[in-house]
DNA sequence: CTAAGATCTCAAGTGAACTCGAGGTCAAGA
DNA sequence: TCTTGACCTCGAGTTCACTTGAGATCTTAG
C-alpha cells in the first residue's frame, strides 16, 4: 500500500473517527473510496482533509446534508487549494456570530430575569423567547435556536 | 371546569406545545396531572409555569433528564416561589457562558485560519479542536461541544 | 339527547448521526 | 501454509424529543 492510499482503519485512526463512521461518511457521499481487488476500500490521501473539514463544519453546527452541499462546491477539475477550503470555511463566520448573539441574548434575558425577580411567565423574556420558529416536524430537534417556538404563557 | 384545572388542549394552547408533547412531558415526569371520572387529564395551573421553565431550560441546552432532576430540587412541601424558580434558572448562567466561550474560540480559530491561510490540518486549531471529549456511545450527539473528539489529522 | 369535537391508550414512526452484530472474506507476517 | 487481525455487507439498534395513527371514550353546546 503506497502512501497515497489509505485503508479504512488508517483513516479512522488518523481522523479519530470510528471505522463505522468512515463507512457511514462514504455512504453519505461525504468522502469517496475506490476498491482493491478484494473489495476493500482505499481512500485517497485528500480524504483526511475532507474529513477534517466535515468535523470542523459540524462544530459550527452544519448538518451532514449541508456539509455535503458545501463540499460539492469545491472544484472537481483540480485538487482543491488552500484557498478553496478557506473560502468554504469563511462562510461559517456569520453562522457562528449568529449563534453567539443568540446565546448572549439568552444570557441577558436570564440576567434581567434574575435581577428583577420577574419570572412572571407573561412578561419574562426568558420564558417567552421571541425568536420564533415554526415546528420542525417529527423527530428530535437539537441545536440551540432550532427549537420550536413557545407561545405566550399565562 | 374551574380556573384551577386545565384540560390538556388548554395547556397545549397556552404553552405552544402540541397536545402530544404535553402527554409526553407528563409521561416523562416533568409535569403531573390528575384525572377526571372519565379518565381525562386535568392539570393544575402551576403546570404552565413548569412547562415555561422546561422550555427555557431547553433553550439553555439541558436535556429533559437534566430538567427533571432540576425540577426535583424544587420544594414539594410548599408551592415554589419566584425565588425558587430564580435560583434554578440562575444555575444556567455558567452553562451559557461556557457555550459562548466555546463559540467565541471557534470564531477566533476560524479568523486566524482564514487570516494565515493555514488550514494545514496538522496545525490548524479549527480542524484540531482541543476540547476533546470521549465518545458518547451509540446514537446521535448534537449540541455544540457534545461531539466526539477529533484526533490529530495528518 | 345528540352530534361534534376533545380526549384517551398504545404502538410505531421520525430524523440525525451514527454503532453493533453476525457471518463471511482478505492480507500479511511467521 | 497458516493464522490472526483487518475488512466486507446488511440489517437492526441507539438516543432524544417528540409525532402519528387507529380505534375507542368523554364532554359539552345546541
Amino acid at each position: 500500500m503506497t502512501v497515497d492510499e489509505l485503508a479504512i482503519g488508517e483513516v479512522a485512526a488518523r481522523t479519530g473517527l470510528a471505522v463505522s463512521a468512515v463507512r457511514y461518511y462514504e455512504s453519505e457521499g461525504l468522502i469517496e473510496a475506490y476498491r482493491t481487488g478484494g473489495n476493500q476500500r482505499r481512500f485517497p490521501r485528500d480524504t483526511l482533509r475532507r474529513i477534517g473539514f466535515v468535523r470542523a463544519a459540524q462544530r459550527v453546527g452544519l448538518s451532514l446534508d449541508e456539509i455535503r452541499d458545501a463540499l460539492a462546491r469545491l472544484p472537481t477539475s483540480r485538487t482543491p487549494t488552500r484557498d478553496d477550503w478557506s473560502a468554504l470555511a469563511e462562510s461559517w463566520r456569520p453562522r457562528i456570530d449568529e449563534q453567539i448573539e443568540r446565546l448572549a441574548k439568552l444570557r441577558d434575558d436570564l440576567d434581567s430575569c434574575i435581577g428583577c425577580g420577574c419570572l412572571s411567565l407573561d412578561t419574562c423574556a426568558l420564558y417567552n423567547p421571541d425568536d420564533a420558529a415554526a415546528s420542525l416536524g417529527a423527530g428530535a430537534r437539537y441545536l440551540l435556536g432550532n427549537r420550536p417556538a413557545d407561545a405566550g404563557i399565562d
